[in-house]
DNA sequence: CGACAATTTGCAACCGGTTGCAAAAAATTC
DNA sequence: GAATTTTTTGCAACCGGTTGCAAATTGTCG
């Protein structure tokens, strides 16, 4: 059915190890027969079968692209960028859907069966030990969007949450807000947590700003509007940090139902800036993750984990910034 | 480094075939062989390598997943929906971003040096030709949101567009409204094209109706936004049907900012009701497709053509419904 | 033109599995 | 317990490639 280098080899009369010379890089074949089997492969239209290969070369040139955030917004470009920033490497990404389970075991176990050479896992929910179990099987891993960590088992690529909410009272604190809170995404999500730590950090030096804190029990736009209507019945504060941009749309959507405005009652910002916070009819000041930064240098990092197993695991942070939009009020 | 049958085999006392045949769905093996194996096999943590299979069964459970539609945020419950539903099967999508090139050549290479069982062309604005290529290659291949053929030649799933188009003018009329257009993305999709044939043949039957057509440069926001912030300097019309949700979202967005009400002053009706269309602060009323029944409809096809490849190809289209939110005026 | 070096080529073994076939072992029958 | 049938097992060839090695070819130089 298919062609192989047998067949090219019979058409243009040479061995079958001629035929695979030609298809590789570097190899050792002269002008004549590289012309030769060229001629034959192309009349035959064959294409070698890159899984053969990968069984003598050990490399399958297949990345698994492990997410569990297949309802964030922000997520469409992230796999824009991964899956164009892999193919324009000659790799291929092989997409695993975590949706609800957390146990790493059966995906590495599915990811070692194709022999991946190497697995991107793309997501602020996980715990730094997932990706650790692909490490442990031997398989080149980066986490992005990952948990910062000072003595890091794996490669972590993100940005550094604490800083970001740090950023975020900041942002709040020079507007002239008093009274503040943050709205964080799952309690148990890193991301959560260390972002909550950073905001409370920096509001430590304030102690004349009121602060509080309250969880949304997802990364989503229900999750985001349930809980600032239950706020919003407790006695709001002046202005809220949102874990997410999709969590700060919801929360808009609510603060505008109760007939409250937007920034002029309460004020939000969120993390992300995912494509549609600037759809002006949403207009979200919110803070900027590097989303083309953190791909790249995770697709440079996986990449180079492959040609050097041994690597010492490195953590890269990027720097985010506020994208001043409209739902904050103006500095002073 | 890797365990190997072979590694299994030692450590259990028996023949490779003996493992391999404990790893395959019903192969003969005794009950006592099946136990050494397996013990051996667990304490060596050994799993079979799906690609060196692959190359004697011809068979890689890898399923190509193409698309070049990784701005519509409707296709994050897309990719979510296929990447699910083919590893409920045991199916891995190899995920192939088109970008810019609409060459099928290039995949096709690709994804036959992968041995991919099938392959999944995921997108409403390529050609029919695109999918054919994979047909003509040999690859089982489905075009999911694909154009309507009634002699299709490969397998086509989605929905009428045609029929679509009609329901927008059918629910604009029933409305009232007397001046109407039709708001296309890039003129050579051939979802455009259709929705437009379906849009003016409702409207042939009343004369009374004005109607007019304008095409935006891409399905997308800022494409929308420009092309409505045009229409509106020229006289526009009472109600819009835009050929797609987020190009509906930028209309509206262009709407609001003249200064001008929404569905007071202008009726604005979607298509597709991504997953934003319901957030309350854009609240958008739109056709909406049934994602999942398409998609399972796809996977169930593409399985059923790697099963039964001289299978006669299919056409299978799902109807639409308006979903009433509040861009449009309510019905008299 | 012959000696020698550098390139090119084919052979054969191997990568990690599967599978048809015949021999061996176990189960069934009388 | 022997004869027969059924099940299990291992051998060896194969899937479609790659690669070390030695032989064959080509090129260089005096």
């Amino acid at each position: 059915m298919a062609i192989t280098l047998k067949d090219v080899a019979e058409r243009a009369g040479v061995s079958r190890s001629a035929v695979s010379r030609t298809f590789t890089e570097g190899a050792s074949v002269s002008r004549k027969t590289r012309a030769k089997v060229e001629k034959a492969a192309a009349e035959l239209g064959y294409s070698p079968n890159a899984l053969a290969s990968s069984l003598t070369t050990g490399r399958t040139k297949l990345i698994g692209l492990i997410s569990n955030n297949f309802h964030n917004p922000l997520f469409l470009e992230v796999f824009d960028l991964f899956t164009r920033g892999l193919q324009d490497r000659g790799l291929r990404p092989l997409l695993v859907n975590l949706s609800a389970e957390t146990d790493p075991k059966q995906s590495v176990r599915m990811l070692k069966q194709y022999s991946v050479d190497g697995a991107i896992v793309a997501s602020s929910t996980l715990s730094p030990s997932f990706a650790e179990a692909f490490k442990d099987a031997g398989i080149p891993v980066v986490h992005s969007f990952g948990r910062f960590s000072t003595s890091p088992n794996v490669h972590v690529v993100g940005i550094d949450n604490v800083a970001a909410g740090r950023m975020a009272a900041e942002t709040l604190i020079a507007r002239g807000y008093r009274r503040v809170a943050f709205l964080g995404g799952p309690e148990q999500a890193t991301s959560t947590q260390d972002r909550a730590l950073g905001f409370f950090g920096a509001l430590r030096e304030h102690p004349e700003i009121d602060v509080s804190i309250s969880y949304a029990s997802a990364y989503s736009f229900d999750a985001g509007r349930v809980e600032m209507t239950r706020l919003l019945m407790t006695g709001p504060a002046e202005a809220y940090f949102c874990g997410d941009d999709v969590l700060s749309v919801g929360a808009l959507s609510a603060v505008q139902e109760a007939g409250l405005s937007v920034p002029g009652d309460i004020g939000i910002i969120g993390l992300n800036d995912m494509d549609m916070a600037r759809w002006q009819n949403i207009n979200l000041t919110t803070i900027r993750q590097p989303v083309a930064e953190i791909i790249g240098a995770s697709i440079e990092l996986v990449v180079g984990t492959i040609e050097t197993p041994n690597r010492h695991p490195e953590t890269r942070l990027f720097p985010c910034r506020v994208i001043e939009r409209g739902t904050l009020r103006a500095l002073p």
